[in-house]
DNA sequence: GCCATGATCAATGTCAGACAATTAAATGTC
DNA sequence: GACATTTAATTGTCTGACATTGATCATGGC
């Protein structure tokens, strides 16, 4: 793990490759206290704002922390959920704004992989489930309500169904899908009936969900993408003829 | 943007978090190019190592990239599916390893995760999708294959079942479920009986994609979710078995 | 004897200035 | 006009220093 030449890239990240695999190969455990800056300066043969730099890579992808003061140093970091949650959100988000996804395309798999978590979330899903989804259609139902969070209640629904599973693994792997599509749904404007019609919908997946019965959880769920695309289709067009129409103004 | 208080944490973190902030929320776009490092230091009124370890934080999260030379300096990055992979299945696999997930948790979201990709896979597969698996059938049947190269066949094989699907914001959610269980997969030795039930299901499976029958790919995913679980289960009940033999002869 | 207080020290966090390496553009030359 | 050279801007790296932090340990008072 001390090797480093100096054909490719740069020191740093170089450094940063091979303690990331020590961490990923196991060579290097939990908690385990990496050598002090200096040290690893001494060992890669280099300065130590190089070593330093290499580190706070590491400390970006929170594979490593760091603690000031004597007996200090860098760890080993247990990735936690919240860690891996807000990391997968980050980078799903940005792939999808910056990537020209089709919203139809970023819409069909965030409910085809939410559709995998109906039949075990109504299996599972405990009270607490339930009555976070029951309050959020009555927060959705209010009528001053901002879209950005009639969005961010839709989200927190979605995520207590996820989260329903009791499968945390799955709840990381859904939150990426889930929450990334925030900054997509925000760009809809939602009119009273579309509301409406959105809260009918989360109805009938709450009730499902209370019954215990996965496969209306899984149709309303279709039901749901379905209007999504045709809500968003709409709302797209008619932007693109506003668009159209001031273009030609000018 | 400008922003930097001294309160809560590292200069380099709050530098960072507010660029990534300012990329994240639209304010720096694809292909921008920053400030200098000299410049940004005079801004946050902070020296240029301090603004280089904010970069370089950025930089691990793909979220710029740098260039040296004249008029060189730090770009917003638009972030690739192949970067977006990249982090997502280690930062997947950094969670699985580290965080005393149970093998039957994470056996069963990467199931049920893939089977939300089954239906959809089996009606727009390309011939391609199907050859992949098809070679890695062939290749799973050889004898004096090791468990490593078998594992790895058999991501390959379910990556072109997920990438069957066409939609590639499935296939990069997907590949954290998928590609991060390998470590874990790892961790079974295969007996030539299992590889030949399993190489069994993975043709069931092909078979179906080749029907375009979604339902029988799922079936066949089930039977293998089953098979899997049941698998591990005996390898790990024998090592505790020999855990156990071995400290009591100590 | 025990606890509180301060000293110590090792480590990270930050700074300043310098030089090397690189690269695109401007300039010069044929 | 095409090609070689210079130039300037910028990142990459190094050196050395100081500030800050926080656990440990010695000191002193009770």
């Amino acid at each position: 793990m001390k090797i480093d030449p100096n054909s490719p890239g740069d020191l740093s990240a170089q450094i940063a490759a091979a303690i990331r695999d020590a961490i990923i190969g196991g060579d290097l455990i939990v908690d385990e206290r990496l050598p002090s800056e200096a040290e690893l300066a001494d060992n890669f043969n280099v300065s130590r704002p190089t070593v330093r730099e290499a580190l706070k890579r590491l400390a970006a992808q929170s594979l490593i922390r760091t603690q000031r003061g004597a007996f200090g140093g860098a760890f080993v970091n247990r990735l936690s959920y919240q860690d891996a949650y807000n990391q997968h959100i980050t980078t799903s988000t940005l792939l999808l704004g910056m990537n020209g996804v089709s919203f139809d395309t970023a819409c069909e798999a965030r409910f085809a992989l939410e559709r995998a978590c109906a039949t075990l979330s109504a299996e599972r899903r405990l009270p607490d489930h339930l009555a976070t989804m029951r309050a959020e259609i009555v927060r959705q139902a209010q009528p001053g309500l901002s879209d950005e969070a009639f969005c961010a209640s839709d989200v927190a629904l979605h995520r207590a169904l996820v989260d329903g599973a009791g499968n945390p693994v799955m709840s990381y792997q859904l939150a990426g899908a889930v929450e990334a599509m925030q900054p997509l749904m925000n760009m809809i404007t939602f009119t009273a009936r579309d509301r409406a019609e959105i809260v009918r919908l989360h109805t009938s997946i709450a009730d499902a969900a209370e019954a215990r019965d996965g496969m209306a959880v899984s149709d309303a769920l279709v039901e749901l993408e379905a209007y999504t695309k045709a809500l968003a289709q709409s709302v797209f067009a008619a932007r693109a003829q506003n668009t159209a129409t001031g273009s030609s103004a000018s």
